[in-house]
DNA sequence: GAGCACTGC
């Protein structure tokens, strides 16, 4: 292997900062102030590199709007930073101390560990809220951990926040879109309340520019010189992480064959290096699934190769096939888990040592233009490689094999990847800044704007289903209720239609199934099995109708999970579709939308649908012999895919609730609609486009 | 007859 790869300079777990202005505190070690002799736990708490910066921590928040952390993973910032705030006294006076996370399993992980800490009873005095979960008790929670979409759905009940007193935005460096929303909105909110502090933490050093966008809010309002306030200018404190060193190799050479370049890797791995398991990242379940073949291939004929465990790992997977990925590695044998990116955040895997870095992730791209969104495979940056670079170093030191040039990763790669604020469409996000008051969308001050285009075409869509009027205002009651459901703006119109169309119930179940990503169990090998079980739901109406019977099906079966299993359904799926319509219901139910069935009439659920997804309506072409459609609204050629119930059954008009896209558009889940709808639900879109008269 | 990185309310 030798010939192949040469060390690199760069250790991952250094931050390279050329970055000037960073605060570096070191102050002695604090006492607790429990006054107690230490438990161990509270021995390990003073083992964490962040525990030696706490006096640091607690006066800069004292006196600064905002303090930027930086810090390594393990450093135990998440953890130990709402304790120090407790504990200087930052929730007194009934006040709360609140932590973001951009995940729910992150969240409950971290307020338990927290509770255990503080010896106290989850639920009380430290809890948390997620989606369909709520361990807080308003009267004694005063540490309270919750997804940052969950507290940007707090300030449409309470817009200044005003209970808490500290804000944590932990992971910010991911900038999803929901972190974004949220320092763009909490920035608007420190205007309003200088007692509030932000602490805003991310992994990477692009502190500087987060720096400079929270910096500029107290400016404008002049309230420098004024002595009780907290500094305008953020402060910005790095923290060390407690990693273990990797060492890194880079291909002398650029390779064509990623895939055939990780295969090898990995082969030469095991034959040259002592034990450790060995993590892959590929971009997707094609490049996965071929990896692994051609690994199981070459143990089957290889005493030495066939040691090795290999195993794929992708969101599609699954319950049972991800939970092999965490089975012990038994004696003389190698695991490999072959991962998507769902490796590189969500998941963490003890026991890796050896890294394989293909450099490329499958990212989203939206263009605002024909109003598709697509998947491509795209450069990670430096900030994702040094991610999985970190991801061999948790037990001990370890390797990590980049297949790229080490003149690619200086020269090339990009720093930091492209938030997905500015490579999504943003109906959602749109709304829910209208819901916010929001009135000025376009001059809204974001960490990263997105492009006008993308706005502007938010906002036609939002026009065009009867949520914002004229002046680009919510309209009520429609646009306040569709802000108020927490889905994709299309799927709450149609809800809102179903009321009035007496199939409410139905429609429930539909919008709960098209909210999740698959109902269908993953067909490793059993394609043809899949396809045939799918068939025994068919409805001739199509996608939406053929849910309503699996729904009926499986609550006939009594929620069975061996019903599931022996019809290719997703348990799991299932149960989150019963959470989803529950919630929904209970929505409905404030909204005043009335629960009813329409029995077998499926003419009024298609007409619901209709109602939401008009702007998706297509047309068969007249001679088309291979079912190619256009779309009524921008002639667009698109095709119905090949796992919808109506593929090959080619209706003359149809709606879908979404596009596919790769070397065609494929239409995913497909209605069969009478084009008369159309202008029925929908005048104002199908009969006067009012081009000229668009909000702004 | 083909394919969906990952989250979240």
């Amino acid at each position: 292997m030798a010939q192949f790869w040469k060390p690199g300079t760069e250790k991952p777990r250094l931050l390279d900062d050329g970055e000037g202005g960073v605060l570096f505190f070191s102050s002695s070690y604090s006492s607790s102030s429990s006054g107690f002799g230490f438990s161990s736990t509270e021995k390990q708490r003073q083992r964490l590199p962040v525990y030696k910066y706490r006096t640091a921590i607690l006066y800069l928040v004292e006196t600064h709007a905002t303090t930027i952390i930086v810090g390594e993973t393990g450093s135990g910032k998440t953890t130990q930073i709402p304790q120090f705030l407790k504990e200087a006294g930052w929730a007194d006076g009934g006040r709360v101390i609140a932590c973001t996370q951009p995940r729910r399993l992150a969240v409950q992980a971290v307020a338990s560990r927290v509770a255990e800490e503080m010896g106290v009873k989850l639920g009380e005095e430290v809890g948390y809220t997620i989606r369909f979960e709520d361990l807080t008790n308003p009267d004694v929670t005063r540490v309270k951990f919750l997804t940052d979409g969950v507290l940007l759905r707090e300030m449409m009940d309470d817009p200044l926040l005003t209970k808490y007193s500290v804000i944590m935005v932990d992971e910010a460096h991911e900038r999803s879109i929901s972190t974004d929303m949220l320092l763009g909105l909490l920035k608007k909110i420190q205007r309003r309340r200088p007692d509030l502090r932000l602490i805003i933490s991310s992994a990477t050093i692009e502190a500087k520019s987060m720096s400079t966008f929270f910096q500029m809010s107290k400016r404008r309002r002049g309230l420098e010189g004024e002595t009780l306030e907290p500094k305008v200018e953020p402060a910005i404190l790095s923290v060390e992480g407690r990693g273990f060193n990797v060492q890194i190799f880079y291909l002398e050479e650029p390779v064509s064959d990623y895939v055939q370049s990780a295969v090898s890797t990995v082969l030469s791995i095991h034959e040259q290096e002592p034990p450790g398991d060995i993590l892959v990242f590929l971009t997707g379940q094609d490049d996965i699934d071929a990896a692994v073949q051609l690994l199981i291939e070459e143990g089957q004929n290889d005493r030495k190769k066939s040691e090795l465990i290999v195993l794929p790992l992708y969101s599609g997977l699954s319950r049972a096939e991800q939970d092999l990925i965490f089975s012990p590695t038994p004696r003389g044998k190698r695991k490999v888990v072959i991962s998507t990116n769902i490796a590189e955040t969500s998941l963490t895997l003890e026991g890796i040592v050896y890294v394989i870095d293909s450099g490329f992730s499958k990212q989203r791209f939206y263009n605002p233009i024909t109003d598709i969104e697509s998947l491509i495979v795209a450069p990670i940056s430096k900030a994702s490689a040094r991610q999985r670079t970190g991801r061999a170093g948790r037990i001990r030191p370890g390797k990590c094999y980049r297949l790229y040039t080490e003149e690619y990763f200086i020269n090339e790669m990009p720093a930091e990847g492209i938030p997905e604020m500015q490579r999504s469409n943003l109906v959602t996000c749109v709304i829910q800044l209208k819901a916010l008051g929001i009135d000025n969308i376009l001059g809204f001050d974001w960490p990263s704007p997105p492009s006008p285009e993308v706005m502007v075409r938010a906002l036609e869509v939002l026009y065009s289903l009867g949520v914002l009027d004229d002046d680009a205002k919510l309209t009520s009651p429609i646009g306040f209720q569709v802000a108020e459901i927490p889905l994709e703006p299309m799927i709450s119109k149609m809800i809102l239609a179903s009321g009035e169309l007496g199939c409410s119930e139905e429609i429930m179940t539909i919008a709960a199934v098209l909210s999740i990503q698959s109902i269908w169990a993953s067909s490793r090998g059993a394609q043809k099995e899949l396809d045939e079980a799918r068939l025994r739901f068919a409805a001739a109406e199509g996608d939406h109708v053929t849910f309503l019977n699996v729904y009926k099906g499986f609550l006939q079966s009594n929620k069975s999970s061996q019903w599931c299993h022996k019809n290719f359904i997703n348990y799991q799926a299932m149960k989150k579709v019963m959470e989803v319509r529950e919630q929904l219901r209970r929505i409905a139910q404030r909204l005043g939308i009335i629960m009813k069935s329409c029995e077998r009439d499926t003419t009024a659920i298609r007409k619901a649908v209709t109602a939401g997804f008009f702007a998706n309506a297509c047309q068969i072409e007249a001679y088309s012999h291979n079912g190619m459609y256009k779309t009524v609204r921008g002639s667009q050629e698109v095709y119905i895919h090949p796992s919808s119930v109506l593929f090959r059954v080619n209706p003359k008009w149809v709606v879908y609730h979404s596009l596919v896209s790769t070397d065609r558009q494929y239409m995913r889940n497909v209605v069969t609609i009478d084009p008369g709808w159309l202008t029925e639900v929908a005048p104002h879109f199908y009969q006067q486009r009012q081009l000229s008269h668009m909000p702004h």
